[in-house]
RNA sequence: GCCCCCGUAGGCCAACCGGCAGAGCCCGCGGAUUCAAAAUCCGUCCAGUGUGGGUUCGAAUCCCACCGGGGGCACCA
């Protein structure tokens, strides 16, 4: 994709110019040379294989060291291939597994790809190709970019989603999953026929209390799926006819519209598979406190779920039997409840609402109809003709009274009830007491139709607001038999809560925000699912049944419509395969697909044991890799770390965590969580540049004038920062780093320009420097003319032993905490220090030899290279990484920076064991302290030791 | 509107628990090499840490406010 550009300057291959370097200078070509050299030598070897402890792989004498799984996300093989900011993260962890590696710990790390997907199918669409055929080039091409850039994974633990094995064991996890059931008392999964066993037992009541033998098939099948953790609902779902697919609340924007795509999703009563993560809320949430994640993802996940702790407070509406019931964080504030709100889709506002106005209603109330029920139904229309976008937009309360008053249960009082969609159906009971004087939302409809507003708590001095959310005592909360008033607020929920319990007007309820998860798609390049229909529902197919393989069809496009057309059925492609549909004559196939995330889902559990055959995962090979670690409290075990980009925060994770529980609570794996350590790397960013008409031009050719206004043939243009993109012309590749400078370079660059979380532009320009550093080391070891070896046996002297053993100090700590950016500026000030002591002579191999292997983990081929033409036979993959010697890390003298009130005024040498007293001596005795001090006694003195002195007058 | 993160030389970034603002790379500048250039090599310039206050003997680092940038959530009762 950049082959088009034009020639760099100082290409590797360039024919001109390059005749008179050195023969063996450490250039783009020899370095090309050198790492396919290499990367072929790996590969022969298996020098990456990783045992296991039991199966086809097992070798349990190899498993030495403490082992660590490490893990990127599972990339996408899109059509476009890499360019430089996809491969930061894998070559960021192929720098800590190398360097693990050199230093004994047994490293697992493969890399398989997320192949299921829209583009491929999208593709197949407009071309008729297979999908199969593009997903298997675009892997293809992935692999050679990525093997090109020297990742030390072990290949044949390489999984694709798409493979028949690899998605013959999502459907098997599938069919786990459909056959439990959420145990709310054991608070885990439980397979269904031990639900069976309890019905049929007695041991537990059926919904209309029946006994279990009185139910027909059909009714005790219903009863059964009403459990199950994997189960079809009708319900409002996000249908987006624009993909004519429906998607998960996951995959739909804050606006309304496909993550996917930007076209607009639609809230449709349709039949759909529904995962029961909502079960799993409480555990989803109470775990996080466990995994070692930043607190940004871990607070976006909280925040997702929306836990809430609150009450449910049943308010009888006068005439009707069944009351109104409304869940509320806030039950402290019940006595300043001065109306009620129910969502337009309520279902109980039809039965509440009376067939005339009460006497002398509120002009503003009826929204002029002339009955409650016509008000009701055109308020109700006009809600449902409002898109999200404008429900967010105007924010301006709109509502209607619904003719009705309900009790409040504290106090008695006759409260008018209205339907109002700034309730919303789908959070708590979709119904709200309104407390205007606590909630700016309820003050603010309040006021605009001119309902009572009573202070419940005291706010603050100097309170000028309108509601007020803040701590202060309850006032105006007392009923004969409970008086909330004075109390704080947590103490009020307390009493209010239990008084409601005893009178049987509510109790406390947990509720949250988290929905259950939508996962069928109306595609075809997804996982079919292992079910066929019956003429009562869904049946699960026997394990050996497994795989059910994607039929053949001729069309792959799903129905698509008009994107804005909302009344519209989506038709999944494989319905129309009609013989793979019949399954036998009584049972049809599902014809829906499981959505993309599903093979992400558990894909980290097949690298551990991709050639087993009986089984998803051997259970030895998984508590070896994953399981709890005893030693630490808490450790719900998992992947040691996880590296990936900050976009997946909710999605994949989630969805991730929940099958792991689930395969936990079944007892298939022996860890609760399946990543333990997750670390979000930063991204590579780049400029893009516009011109007068706003459209993109080359990147590369714009240049920079003096007065840094930058230009493009001439012309001016304007300079934007951001993604990477081949829309935005400023796309470069790993290929073409690889050729211009080679892939340790490249690997170099990238790992040097920041730690490993931060974003930051890229900069071709800069890629010179790492290429220059490479080219000194290997100048200082090989001569550039002969190609023989420089080093020397001689012993280096004690400058440069202080100095090598600082980095190797220095570097075994950068490494570890991904820091590779300040590891190679302490091997780049290591060998300048070689240059400038040992240019002419050669290095002592003493020095030489370590910083070859500190190298390793950052250039692994050039390393290997010198490592070899050192006169070592083996890889220097296993290392040993070269440990400090302590004595070289302490200097003979310590120089004291002297500060006179702050300020550095001076300095003395000491020698390095000097005690505080002697230390302060120096300082006091220094001519310059001495002309500070004028003869007076300092005020104070401060001897930080190893650091500095400080004398206040 | 609410929550989180980040502001250090021209650019990218260092600075452990508060202790000399600088490790490294690029750019710029000067020089060596060259017929010249590229490449390479050597040398060198550059900020007082977004702004204002506070704590401290001492603040890039801790606290408060503001400004700027990025991200998340957004009628969730």
């Amino acid at each position: 994709m950049s082959t088009d550009t034009t020639a760099a300057p100082g290409r590797a291959d360039a024919p001109e110019g390059v005749e008179d370097a050195p023969p063996f200078r450490y250039s783009a070509a020899l370095a090309g040379e050198i790492e396919r050299r290499w990367q072929d030598r790996w590969e022969q070897e298996g020098t990456f294989h990783t045992p296991n402890p039991s199966g086809p792989w097992a070798d349990p004498e190899a498993l030495g060291g403490a082992k660590f799984y490490l893990l990127d996300m599972f990339p996408y093989p899109s059509g476009a291939g890499l360019h430089v900011g996809h491969p930061l993260g894998f070559i960021g962890t192929d720098v800590l597994g190398r360097y693990l590696r050199m230093n004994g710990r047994t490293v697992l790390h493969a890399m398989g790809f997320d192949a299921f997907g829209l583009p491929a199918e999208q593709y197949a669409v407009q071309t008729g190709t297979h999908p199969r055929t593009t997903t298997e080039e675009n892997i293809g091409r992935y692999k050679a970019q990525l093997r090109r850039l020297g990742l030390a994974h072990d290949e044949r633990r390489s999984v694709a989603t798409t493979d028949v094995e690899f998605y013959r064991w999502t459907q098997w996890i599938f069919l786990q999953i459909f056959n439990s059931w959420y145990d709310e008392k054991r608070q885990k999964a439980r397979p269904v026929v031990e639900l069976e066993a309890e019905f049929a037992q007695d041991k537990r009541r059926t919904p209309d209390g029946r006994g279990w033998c009185e139910l027909t098939g059909a009714e005790q099948r219903a009863v059964i799926d009403s459990y199950r953790l994997a189960y079809i609902s009708e319900a409002p779902v996000n249908w987006c006819p624009g993909l004519g697919t429906v998607l998960a609340n996951e995959e739909v924007t804050a606006d309304g519209r496909s993550e996917r795509g930007n076209f607009p999703v639609f809230r449709r009563n349709l039949k759909q598979w529904m995962m029961r993560i909502t079960a799993y809320a409480d555990r989803l949430v109470a775990d996080l406190d466990r995994l070692d994640w930043p607190d940004s993802v871990k607070s976006m996940q909280r925040n997702w779920i929306g836990r809430s702790e609150g009450a449910q407070v049943r308010f009888p509406v006068v005439g009707v039997d069944a009351p109104i019931e409304v869940f509320t964080t806030r039950p402290d504030t019940l006595f300043g409840a001065t109306y009620m709100v129910l969502a337009p889709e309520h279902p109980l506002v039809d039965a509440i609402t009376p067939e005339q106005w009460p006497a002398g209603v509120d002009e503003r109330w009826t929204g002029g109809a002339a009955t409650p029920a016509g008000a009701v139904a055109e308020y109700r229309l006009a809600a449902s003709r409002k898109s999200e976008l404008d429900r967010q937009e105007n924010k301006e309360k709109t509502g209607v009274f619904t003719g009705a008053f309900a009790t409040n249960p504290v106090n008695g009082g006759q409260i008018p009830v209205f339907v109002a969609d700034y309730v919303l159906m789908g959070y708590g009971t979709g119904a709200i007491m309104a407390v205007p004087a606590q909630d700016q939302r309820d003050w603010d409809f309040a006021t605009s139709f001119g309902l009572p507003i009573v202070r419940t708590v005291q706010p603050s001095e100097g309170w000028d607001g309108e509601a007020f959310t803040g701590e202060g005592p309850a006032v105006n909360s007392a009923n004969d038999e409970v008086s909330l008033n004075g109390l704080g607020v947590a103490e009020a929920k307390r009493a209010i809560i239990d008084w409601l319990a005893a009178r049987g007007h509510g109790e406390s309820v947990v509720q949250y925000k988290l929905r259950d998860w939508l996962f069928s798609r109306q595609r075809y390049w997804g996982e079919p699912f292992p079910i066929v229909w019956d003429e009562d529902g869904p049946v699960a197919l026997s394990e050996r049944e497994l795989p059910v393989e994607l039929p053949e069809i001729e069309d792959y496009s799903p129905k698509t419509y008009d994107p804005d057309d909302a009344d519209t059925e989506p038709e999944p492609p494989l319905s129309r395969a009609a013989d793979w549909v019949r399954y036998d004559a009584g049972h049809a196939r599902e014809t829906n697909t499981m959505p993309q995330w599903a093979g992400s889902c558990w894909y980290y559990l097949r690298y551990l044991d991709p050639e087993n055959h009986e089984r998803f995962v051997d259970p030895e090979v998984e508590r070896y890799w994953l399981g709890r670690d005893e030693s630490r409290p808490g450790d719900p075990g998992g992947v040691d770390l996880y590296v990936g980009g900050v976009e997946h925060a909710v999605l994949h994770l989630l969805y991730a965590r929940f099958w792991h529980k689930v395969l936990f609570d079944l007892g298939h794996v022996s860890s609760e969580e399946p990543f333990r350590r997750l670390f979000n790397q930063g991204y590579i960013q780049a400029f893009a540049y516009t011109d007068a008409r706003g459209t993109y031009v080359q990147a590369e050719e714009v240049v920079e004038d003096e007065d840094g206004r930058f230009t493009w043939n001439g012309q001016p243009v304007r300079r934007e920062y951001g993604k990477m993109g081949k829309s935005l012309k400023n796309v470069v590749t790993p290929d073409e780093m690889c050729e211009r400078y080679g892939a340790d370079t490249f690997r170099l660059y990238e790992m040097s320009t920041g730690p490993m979380d931060v974003s930051r532009p890229w900069s071709t320009r800069d890629v010179v420097g790492s290429q220059r550093f490479l080219q000194r080391v290997w100048r200082n070891l090989v001569d550039e003319r002969t190609g023989a070896v420089r080093v020397t046996d001689a012993e280096p002297d004690a400058d440069t032993l202080r100095a090598l053993n600082r980095a190797v100090a220095g570097v075994h700590d950068d490494y570890a905490a991904l820091h590779y950016n300040t590891a190679a500026a302490k091997l780049i000030e290591l060998n300048n220090h070689l240059t400038k002591v040992y240019g002419g002579t050669g290095v002592p191999r003493s020095v030489a030899e370590p910083l070859v292997l500190m190298m390793a983990p950052l250039t692994p081929h050039v390393a290997e290279e010198l490592w070899a033409r050192l006169g070592h036979d083996g890889t220097l993959a296993y290392g040993p990484f070269p440990v400090a010697d302590e004595r070289y890390l302490v200097a003979e003298t310590v120089e004291y920076p002297i500060q006179v009130n702050g300020k550095v005024r001076s300095r003395v040498s000491v020698p390095a064991d000097a005690g505080t007293d002697d230390v302060q001596a120096a300082a006091l005795a220094d001519e310059k302290v001495v002309a500070a001090l004028a003869g007076k006694e300092p005020r104070k003195l401060i001897v930080v030791p190893g650091r500095l002195v400080n004398v206040v007058v």
